[in-house]
DNA sequence: GCCCAGGAGCCCG
DNA sequence: CGGGCTCATGGG
């Protein structure tokens, strides 16, 4: 596991995730990187941004979240405030509309009862008991707040991991979220810079390699590890 | 026109 | 527990 991360990394670099639209705040620009320099309202972007990314690419997501953000709607009281219906054509671009929009409500009235500050001083395994319990967010998306908008170190586990791995013959194809995830965790640091960088890896990894199926081949991990075992 | 995106819920065996 | 279906726009 550790090596293939170094692999990665040496291939496409620091990928600083999780893209957020860079902030004004006091006349200063809040850096789009560097997940300690983050304010409150990215942290909520990127929740938003988690539930918008659900089986979308992140280009129409990108353009629901600058309309949000036109509309100041990166907001928990006014995405309340706003009907299902307008929500969902604002929202439009990034597909499922008329679903995302009620996870919106969904999250909004979960971060009422637990506003985002609360949620980073929780114990990790009820943060994510509680983001589970909302209905709209899955496995994923859970890990995936936790990591990137509370810096909790967590594995993300998509279906470029498994993809990948499988290709690999390193997990079964139709190996479970729990499984994968355990495979990493147990393998690594628990450092949630590390499971950062390396999840933000394999999606620029699999968006490169992993699209078509007669790309696999031509994966260089694939290349590399099959190689390797030869000499 | 066809395929698939940084999934999740529900129903059904 | 796992497979199949639905949700929907936009880019290649």
């Amino acid at each position: 596991m550790n090596k293939i991360y170094n692999k990665l990394m040496g291939m496409y670099g620091h990928q600083g995730w999780w893209p957020v639209t860079p902030c004004y705040t006091s006349d200063k620009l809040k850096p789009m990187y560097g997940i300690k320099t983050r304010i409150e309202k990215q942290k909520l972007e990127i929740i938003i941004g988690a539930i918008l990314t659900q089986s979308t690419a992140w280009k129409n997501v990108e353009k629901a979240i600058t309309e949000l953000n036109k509309r100041n709607l990166i907001d928990v009281n006014k995405i309340l405030k706003i009907s299902d219906n307008e929500l969902a054509q604002i929202i439009r671009s990034s597909g499922y509309y008329n679903q995302k929009a009620k996870k919106l409500k969904n999250i909004a009235e979960f971060l009422k009862k637990y506003p985002i500050k609360k949620l980073e001083n929780i114990d990790i395994n009820e943060a994510r008991k509680l983001l589970l319990s909302v209905k709209g967010i899955g496995k994923e998306t859970a890990d995936s707040i936790l990591l990137y908008a509370l810096n909790k170190p967590i594995f993300v586990v998509d279906a470029y991991t498994r993809r990948i791995f499988s290709n690999l013959g390193l997990i079964s194809p139709n190996a479970n979220y729990d499984e994968i995830q355990a495979l990493f965790m147990n393998n690594l640091p628990n450092d949630s810079k590390l499971f950062n960088e390396y999840h933000a890896l394999i999606v620029e990894h699999a968006k490169r390699y992993y699209r078509k199926k007669e790309d696999y081949k031509k994966c260089p991990l694939y290349v590399g590890y099959f190689e390797g075992k030869k000499a």
